[in-house]
DNA sequence: GCGAGTTCATATAA
DNA sequence: CTTATATGAACTCG
């Protein structure tokens, strides 16, 4: 696309020179995007990925391309040869035991050379059992205590520097299921804390790339195939996660963990099959093989949903007519209700996956991670049609996180809010949000935040310019509509799909406003017809309140806007300390991260990076005035990202501050954003009176991430 | 607005 | 390498 920035470098204020921000190597908003934590790749080169264990087998030789080290010096560590650079050693210790948790030093430390690899190659972390199968599988049939992770060796990865694939790609040779006992996969352990990061990765790219041919398939009249291709891709490319099948935990996978798509379960590794319910594998008890389920999905919702909700009775698989989901044969002993009956005898745990209805997108399903169970009985039962299926009844391993019971908890909730219980006031916003925001408090006495006023509107002064623009469309503004102002400002795209989710994070989303023509059902005034979940302010145990919903958040889903009063520079902290300041920073070129990889579409590299975009002027107060964003904490490692809107001002500096879901996030859990880094000369030098209200405080987000220090 | 039916997909085991 | 299988996903129709 040949979309121009208008945006000029910043002026600096004091000086009115060019104010260029140097490279940062902190990743404010996304942890590892792809393992782009640490820099966001220069754009002639937009293949290189970096893994975030930085080893790779040793003897590949892995070339910077020749501009790399002079964008990114901290990437090239001093003493090494500008273009080649071999990598740290990894050890292949085979039948070593390790102590898997890679916090002890045994892992790839931080300081390992961090070297880039084409996208083809990315060492995807994959998991496996211990080399020693037989044992861990006689020894309580548990793999969940072992956790060994890997990158693949990179026996893909093109010595000589990642050759640039344009739209003329051939498709890649996928590769297949790694068998667990493959000799060449053990090697060194690391942190579980970088399988999390690589499931996010996976399914944060996956989900990009999927909303991205959805906004182009609206324009071209094309097959309606976004998901399945954006699949593909993600598997020709070999972007997937645990890609060794195993029996248990499926380490970076956590048991609540929502999916919108069955191709999402296959690229992390929690279910294989693509359609069928039932993943199975052969696996080795003594010197006999068997086998065995490991993961399944059940489909039937909520049937039995007055049950005990450890309990699942699950039908095998068989029997059904082509075409028709009705029996028209007895069920086979074999497939996945072979595993399932040498399950039984085995006794060993096997994943389930739940489905619950998405209730914003009628017909379509989500599905829930629910944890370990093991197979109680099986027996054989005569169905309606007359012929026998197979039943089996699955129970959940205690002393699990909860997982679909809070879905079934907070389904009672909805139909009796009453229920909740702990509630200090069902609607904090008294009737302005469309929807009741209730505060609670499940931990403590305190009965509430400080006094402050419910606004759902940023105000603003009055200084700020009002020249407005206005598309001229009748009904609602449409996809790839080159008459519509609205879409031209916004690139040629509509920024939000039709169900609303924002496609790509941008410097500035241009919304359809009080000047516009079109209807207020108009798609791209989706952040301003306010929330569509149902939240909570609720107690933390130690960072005060904080922000939650009922409803499950798709990644890409508004959240709600950062509203309060636009106050001028210099006047945040004109009555004392001000927590509830919003300030943007510009230095989160990582925001992008979460985007599409235009290359993997066969796009250009997309030029938006820090020295394009405008620094924004604007500072907002919720002190005096706010909504429910003024209790979202801090988080090195957020849930949810900002973004700048232009609605009903003329004054780029001056935008409406929303905000959307990195990943899909499921719910109770807290919604967290990354306030921005603390800038160097506001830790090193002394802290100006201007800026009191924005010193560092300690950071207790937990994340392995930390930065120790927010503003 | 829904459920049934249709079409076109896909990952994996064998 | 090919083929059969499956609690898919998106759409159309009544």
């Amino acid at each position: 696309m040949g979309e121009k920035m208008k945006c000029a470098p910043p002026l600096s204020k004091e000086t009115g020179v060019l104010d260029v921000k140097p490279l940062r190597t902190l990743s404010p908003m996304f942890p590892a995007s792809l393992g782009l934590n640490a820099v966001s790749p220069p754009a002639s080169w937009p293949f290189v990925f970096v893994t975030p264990h930085g080893s790779f087998t040793s003897g590949n030789e892995v070339l910077f391309p020749s501009n790399f080290c002079s964008l990114y010096p901290s990437f090239c560590p001093n003493g090494m040869d500008k273009k080649s650079i071999k990598s740290s050693q990894v050890k292949k210790t085979n039948g070593s035991v390790h102590d898997g948790a890679g916090k002890n030093g045994n892992g790839p430390s931080h300081d390992t050379v961090l070297a880039p690899c084409p996208l083809r190659a990315m060492p995807v972390i994959t998991v496996l059992s211990d080399n020693d199968e037989d044992l861990l599988l006689n020894d309580g049939l548990s793999t969940s205590d072992v956790k060994i992770e890997q990158p693949v060796p990179l026996g893909s990865c093109p010595v000589g520097g990642g050759e640039i694939e344009g739209s003329d790609m051939k498709k890649p040779k996928r590769k297949r299921f790694k068998k667990a006992q493959d000799p060449e996969l053990m090697m060194l352990p690391s942190s579980s804390y970088d399988a999390r990061e690589s499931v996010e990765a996976i399914l944060m790219t996956f989900d990009a790339l999927r909303r991205r041919l959805l906004q182009l398939e609206e324009v071209k009249d094309v097959n309606k195939r976004s998901v399945t291709k954006a699949g593909t891709i993600m598997m020709d490319h070999d972007l997937r996660a645990n890609n060794v099948k195993r029996i248990g935990h499926v380490p970076g996978i956590e048991v609540g963990d929502l999916f919108y798509f069955r191709i999402e379960m296959c690229l992390v590794g929690l279910h294989a099959q693509s359609v069928s319910g039932i993943d199975y594998m052969t696996a080795r008890f003594g010197d006999e093989d068997d086998p065995v389920a490991v993961a399944v999905v059940s489909a039937g919702g909520y049937e039995n949903d007055d049950e005990d909700a450890d309990v699942l009775i699950y039908t095998g698989q068989g029997g059904s007519g082509k075409n028709d989901k009705k029996q028209i044969d007895d069920q086979k002993l074999e497939r996945g209700n072979l595993a399932l009956e040498r399950s039984l005898h085995r006794g060993n745990e096997i994943r389930v996956i739940r489905t619950a209805k998405d209730v914003s997108s009628p017909g379509s399903k989500i599905y829930i991670y629910d944890g370990l169970y093991k197979i109680n009985k099986s027996w054989v039962e005569k169905a309606k049609s007359g012929f026998n299926v197979f039943k089996y009844k699955l129970v959940r391993e205690p002393g699990q996180p909860d997982g679909i019971v809070t879905w079934k908890m907070i389904e009672r909730w909805r139909k009796d809010p009453s229920l909740r219980g702990k509630v200090i006031l069902p609607d904090m916003s008294s009737g302005d949000e469309k929807l009741p925001v209730c505060l609670v408090n499940d931990v403590d006495d305190e009965k509430g935040p400080s006094h402050f006023t419910y606004t759902t509107k940023l105000h603003v002064s009055s200084s700020i310019s009002k020249t407005l623009h206005g598309c001229m469309c009748h009904n609602v503004c449409l996809p790839g509509d080159a008459n519509c102002s609205c879409v031209l400002l916004n690139g040629g795209d509509l920024p939000y799909t039709s169900n609303g989710l924002l496609v790509s994070h941008k410097p500035l989303i241009y919304e359809c406003g009080t000047s516009c023509q079109c209807t207020p059902s108009c798609r791209n005034r989706l952040t301003q017809n306010g929330i569509t979940h149902r939240f909570e302010v609720f107690r933390t145990k130690d960072r005060g309140w904080g922000l939650r919903s009922w409803d499950p958040i798709r990644a890409g889903a508004f959240i709600c806007e950062y509203t309060g009063e636009v106050i001028d520079k210099g006047r945040e902290d004109e009555d004392g300390e001000n927590e509830y300041i919003f300030q943007p920073t510009n230095t989160d070129d990582n925001a992008f991260s979460w985007n599409y990889i235009p290359e993997l579409l066969g796009e250009p590299s997309h030029p938006d990076s820090s020295d394009t975009i405008k620094p924004l002027q604007i500072i907002i107060s919720a002190k005096n005035m706010g909504n429910i964003s003024r209790f979202m904490n801090h988080s090195c490692s957020p849930n949810v990202f900002w973004q700048a809107v232009q609605r009903d001002n003329g004054d780029e500096g001056y935008p409406h501050i929303v905000f959307f879901a990195i990943r899909h996030i499921p719910p109770m859990t807290e919604l967290t954003y990354d306030y921005g880094p603390c800038g160097d000369e506001i830790v090193k030098e002394d802290v100006p009176n201007s800026d009191r209200s924005r010193r560092p405080k300690k950071c207790l987000c937990k994340s392995p991430k930390c930065r120790g220090v927010f503003r």
